[in-house]
DNA sequence: ATTAAATGCTATAGACATGTATCATTTATG
DNA sequence: CATAAATGATACATGTCTATAGCATTTAAT
């Protein structure tokens, strides 16, 4: 009843570059920041480099920076790319269709919720999140 | 981003069931009703009964009856014996402890949303359900 | 009695998300 | 130039939820 890990990463990964927005990190340096498992960042840091979030720069040196302005990328952004915002757009109780003729009692209240927080997620960027 | 097929599962079962309250119905009547895989729903129900929410009978007419009113069975505790309650008692984002000083953006808005779905699902009985 | 049809129980298989390991390539530093 | 430290890419391992299979036991119907 939550996101997945890799959306959860992503979302560690993000919100604590955005802080130091123009900082190259290693993932070396935020495994030691977020205790995410190592070589697991290392794919979800692949992954956010392949959609564009963020870009890389290898040798020595390399590590990642923000390729787009934090205040730019929402949360729902972040989740597209992992569990994709779809998610949300299902029947809370996990039905497929509704086994009722009429929709049952929670789909409204689901319908509600679900939207306001669609709403909530695509309003707020990384920048919003650390304010 | 919703519960489990278990629980979903047993949703669907026990709102079915809760129907025709006191008619007998077998795993093979309800799989054709409900389309849920022969072998995963005889599990479930094997697992309802165990929980107490149904009773079987056994033998050539054997099947499932309820063995509580169906007005005393919440969505909530069908889901805490399931995926357990406290699947709802997590981040949103999925951060096992808030990466950030102070608590962030979402936390709030989650909150809330989580208290008024758990509320919800404490209040909707089986009896509600198909009203 | 014998058979058919139901549940009780439990082991096994499959699918997918999560987590690990390895080697190649790139680049700064001495 | 050699080395260290970083990312690129990809294959492999593990865990968990979902789904299947099979046999034992019980009971009604013939």
């Amino acid at each position: 009843m939550n996101f997945s890990k890799t959306t959860s990463y992503s979302l560690s990964i993000l919100s604590y570059m955005s802080i130091n927005e123009d900082t190259n990190m290693s993932a070396k340096y935020l495994h030691n920041k977020l205790s995410i498992p190592y070589p697991y960042l290392r794919q979800v840091l692949t992954n956010l480099t392949h959609k564009r979030f963020i870009k890389s720069t290898r040798g020595r040196t390399g590590g990642f920076t923000f390729s787009m302005p934090k205040e730019k990328i929402s949360l729902a952004d972040i989740i597209d790319i992992t569990d994709g915002l779809e998610s949300l757009n299902i029947c809370i109780l996990g039905f497929n269709k509704c086994p009722f003729d009429k929709q049952c009692s929670m789909h409204e209240v689901w319908e509600k919720t679900r939207d306001s927080m669609i709403k909530v997620l695509k309003e707020t960027s990384l920048a919003d999140l650390t304010k």
